[in-house]
RNA sequence: GGAGGGAUGGCCGAGUGGACUAAGGCGGUUGUCUUGAAAACAACUGUGGGGGAAACCUCACCGGGGGUUCGAAUCCCUCUCCCUCCGCCA
């Protein structure tokens, strides 16, 4: 959510701001309304203003005649403040609808584009794999090693899901292991969370109203799948107001993320790359305002080192205006290399929200005792997400007998074993 | 799933229609006293919105929403959450 404030005061900047998302936006429908609404409540507050001193007077008076007199003028007061409640009402709740709609501003620092093609590459980390042998897609080394079954996913669930069996289960938990113990000796508190949640958490999260389609969700319970740790993360201190020096706040927690998406069948969906349930490990930090920018590189640092332990290679982009999320004002992406594959996957992406999330939550901090509490900044981070981090795991450490060599940091999960196959 | 009992400020807790401008206590902040601290005493001590250059004025908020009334923490409806008991259950 934008201050309105600044909407008001500044009206022009925000139009050009939000103008390089590629979309447009009516925000001078939000001056209209909002100004609407300041000019119903002066009115009506006039009125109730009125209302509570002549009550007040009502009950002390002994005469009858003057009493039921005031009386009959504050029913008449009385029926016009409820007309103008019902305009205020509806005046906000129109508004809020429409503040709900309007994305982050981008940073200054967010490159200008309109898709993913125009992202900046700003740094590639390790060297290309020299195998003397054409490398094989995961879907093929899971198979033939019998560790991703994808018939029977699709058996169960339907397609874009897939069992994982005994090492390849194994390795996922492994990995999940160690991305939890390498984020809490980065500082992040550990965290096990609900995985599913109510709705008011996806508008929170910014989630919601925009990107309703992508969401599972049980209607009759108010239940609501998680599509990514950010979502209860975000709410986690929702409606709180934190003492100065609890921040910064960091957190990490393991969750399986499920997505609607509507992606067609095809090369983007191959393996388990894509899938609607999949396991992502998040790192989430909340911070003053002016210490968000250090946090956001400090989670890109953290995120960046959970590859190199895993010996991948990796690239990091920065997402251009058209391809940034709703709620970010600056983000890194960071692709790993996928020699099956043939490709970049992204494994995580670390966003800087600003005051856009913790507006929507109601997240505070009070700088000073007795001070006024300001919004504060929040962050998140995937670390990673484990699908890609999986894919590129087996697909990297394959050998020419089909067999995968299992990265040093993971044989404490896996008995100690060295090899798959 | 059934029956009953609850929800009041940072915390405890009083409050059944008009002085609630929410008692009292605890905690916190500041001050007096003190070499310093403790104790004692005194004052202050919630959140958000609107107006204003500011001082300040004003509105709303006693779990959420709606209603009755000139006037609601208090009465009515409804929802949520917590507790106790019964049932069911991995």
């Amino acid at each position: 959510m934008l201050d309105i404030e600044l909407i008001r005061q500044d009206t022009e900047y925000v139009q050009d701001a939000l103008a390089v998302r590629g979309t447009e936006f009516n925000i001078e429908k939000i001056i209209n309304l909002d100004k609407q609404r300041r000019d119903l409540l002066k009115e009506t507050e006039g009125l109730k203003a009125k209302r509570n001193t002549t009550s007040k007077n009502i009950g002390r008076m002994e005469n009858d005649e003057d009493r039921s007199s005031l009386v009959a003028d504050m029913r008449k007061v009385g029926e016009k403040i409820s007309q103008l409640d019902q305009q205020v009402r509806g005046t906000e709740s129109k508004l809020n609808a429409l503040m709900l709609e309007l994305p982050n501003i981008p940073d200054a620092d967010t490159p200008q584009g309109t898709n993913d093609s125009d992202n900046v590459t700003i740094k590639v980390f390790g060297k290309e794999n020299d195998f003397n042998f054409t490398p094989k897609p995961h879907w093929e080394l899971g198979s033939d090693l019998g560790i991703i079954d994808f018939e029977r996913g699709v058996k169960l669930s339907g397609s874009r899901f897939y069992v994982l069996n005994n090492a390849g289960a194994r390795l996922q938990r492994a990995l999940i292991s160690f991305m939890l113990d390498l984020h809490t000796r980065q500082g992040y508190s550990e965290c096990y969370l609900p995985f599913m949640v109510k709705e008011v958490n996806f508008t929170t999260a910014g989630q919601l109203p925009k990107f309703s389609d992508n969401i599972y969700h049980d209607v009759e319970d108010d239940a609501w799948f998680v599509t990514t740790a950010e979502v209860p993360l975000t709410n986690l201190h929702r409606d709180e107001i934190l003492e100065n020096d609890t921040l910064p706040l960091y957190y990490t927690a393991y969750t399986p993320c499920f997505r609607r998406e509507k992606v067609t069948a095809g090369k983007e969906v191959r393996g388990i790359k894509r899938g609607h349930q999949f396991d992502k490990v998040e790192m989430y930090a909340l911070t003053h305002p002016e210490e968000s920018y250090k946090v956001l590189e400090k989670m890109l640092a953290d995120a960046e080192e959970t590859c190199i332990k895993l010996g991948l290679r990796y690239r990091v982009r920065r997402l251009c205006s058209g391809d940034l999320g709703f709620g970010s004002r600056i983000t890194y992406d960071i692709e790993v290399w996928a020699p099956g594959c043939n490709e970049w996957l992204e494994v995580s992406s670390v966003s800087n929200c600003g005051d856009f999330q913790s507006r929507r939550a109601n997240t505070r901090f009070r700088p000073k005792k007795g001070a006024k509490s300001k919004y504060l900044h929040t962050l998140n981070g995937s670390g990673l997400g484990v699908p890609r981090t999986l894919i590129a795991v087996l697909e990297n450490n394959q050998r020419q007998d089909g067999t995968i060599t299992i990265p040093e940091v993971l044989r404490p999960w896996m008995s100690g074993e060295d090899s798959i196959g």
